[in-house]
DNA sequence: GCCGGAAGGTAAAGGTTCGGTAAAGGTGGG
DNA sequence: CCCACCTTTACCGAACCTTTACCTTCCGGC
């Protein structure tokens, strides 16, 4: 991907509400953004596929060509971070939006402050994965009845999705990428909470206890997350014959 | 696992559509590639196993042996990286397949740019395995009927997983590993104990006497632990006649 | 062969450690 | 301030290791 490497950051704006993208152009020019924007969904997936910008801030209630087209038809050929525009309380839309490979979303009744923390977040992530080797596009992990999705932060067990936290999510992946072998707690912990781990530390062991009970696993005969005594736990991979 | 050093990336392609098989070959050899198509299950399988490649594309729907079979008798014998070809919107498919060890999808509908950034993702994480995990990893005893797994810390008798206390498992690995030799309590004590050995101190004893039974062992005629009087212990080697 | 002591086998008891989990406490973002 | 989340704390029961005790087996000496 080539930006220019100085001057003010490029953004995509796509939204049918000419209001907002003058009020989102006016607070993000200042500081060193510069918006274009474009008003409906199909000349919004034709300037995202440009590679003239840093991020897109999409909605996804447009005319023409709907904001989760947009997103589907972007997402075959580029990983450019996408930051969704979702009505207040339009759940179904915001996990669709991020199954579909949306990096965030964004209340539509965001403030100013949420709008540029939540870009900065985007936008730092893309550099730290562009720079730690490209568009690292991370598999699902297939196990059991689970389906997780690194890519999309999200679980199915048995096609149902599930809630977790964000420890408990990277906590399972963790796991389910290991399954058949044992992770000490020292392990998991550092990789699901990135922190060290001193004798006596018992979250492990708190997270693995809400994941069993999301889960509906039975610590004494766990579908999934077994303990190893004296040692910490392991994801039960179905049995091979 | 022998790869030529220098040249072109092998890869194998499996499928029966002879089409999309020359798209592939047309769109990977300018890359780089060297693509080898076979359009049927048998001979997808025996090309898989040759070694030749470094990774393969395989097409679920394949006629004779379905693509799921070539994968799992695959994934019997060996760590090939594969990317499995799916019909958009088949997640049953997709999901046997990622249970049965493939790497990766990529929708039938896929861009080229998805199926570069696929193929470059697995081939990345397949040399990163084996340059990291591959030597470090404690490989596997097998003595007897016997199959002890350290990275599992699973012990399976003649192909019947045993449930073993965190002692006992050491206890026999240790043993295991030094198979046919005899051992001190001091020494199996430290290493499964991490204790000191007094004189008079009986709790390897026991613990052998726990594992014997669990391991349908008998003290008089043992299968698996023999006493050397006034020494310690060892685990007999199966005879090589 | 018989005897005695040392070594080993093993069941059971005792005490400790470990892990499951509910609930409290703390923290940060909205 | 509220909410969601993560961590810490506390308690309990279960699993575990060691010790003890009582046998059996082995082996050298008689």
């Amino acid at each position: 991907m080539s930006l220019p490497a100085e001057g003010p950051t490029p953004l995509l704006v796509v939204d049918d509400d000419v209001k907002l993208c003058r009020l989102l152009r006016d607070y993000l020019e200042p500081l060193g953004y510069a918006v274009e924007a474009v008003h409906d969904g199909r000349s919004g997936l034709a300037r995202a596929l440009s590679g003239d910008h840093a991020a897109v801030i999409l909605d996804l209630m447009l005319p023409g060509m709907n904001g989760l087209d947009v997103l589907r038809e972007l997402r075959r050929e580029s990983t450019l971070p996408v930051l969704m525009l979702t009505a207040l309380g339009d759940e179904p839309d915001r996990i669709a939006g991020l199954e579909l490979g949306a990096d965030d979303y964004l209340p539509k009744t965001f403030s100013t402050r949420e709008l540029l923390a939540r870009l900065r977040a985007v936008l730092r992530r893309s550099a730290a994965t562009r720079a730690a080797g490209g568009p690292e596009r991370e598999a699902p992990v297939a196990v059991g009845g689970l389906w997780i999705d690194p890519g999309a932060r999200s679980v199915t067990l048995d096609e149902k999705p599930l809630a977790l936290t964000p420890v408990e999510f990277t906590l399972l992946l963790c796991l389910a990428r290991s399954a058949g072998r044992v992770r000490s707690r020292e392990q998991l912990l550092l990789e699901a909470a990135d922190r060290d781990f001193e004798s006596f530390d018992r979250s492990i062991d708190v997270h693995v206890s809400s994941l069993r009970k999301k889960l509906g696993d039975d610590a004494k005969e766990p579908r999934f997350i077994e303990t190893v005594r004296g040692v910490g736990y392991r994801l039960r991979r179905p049995e091979a014959p």
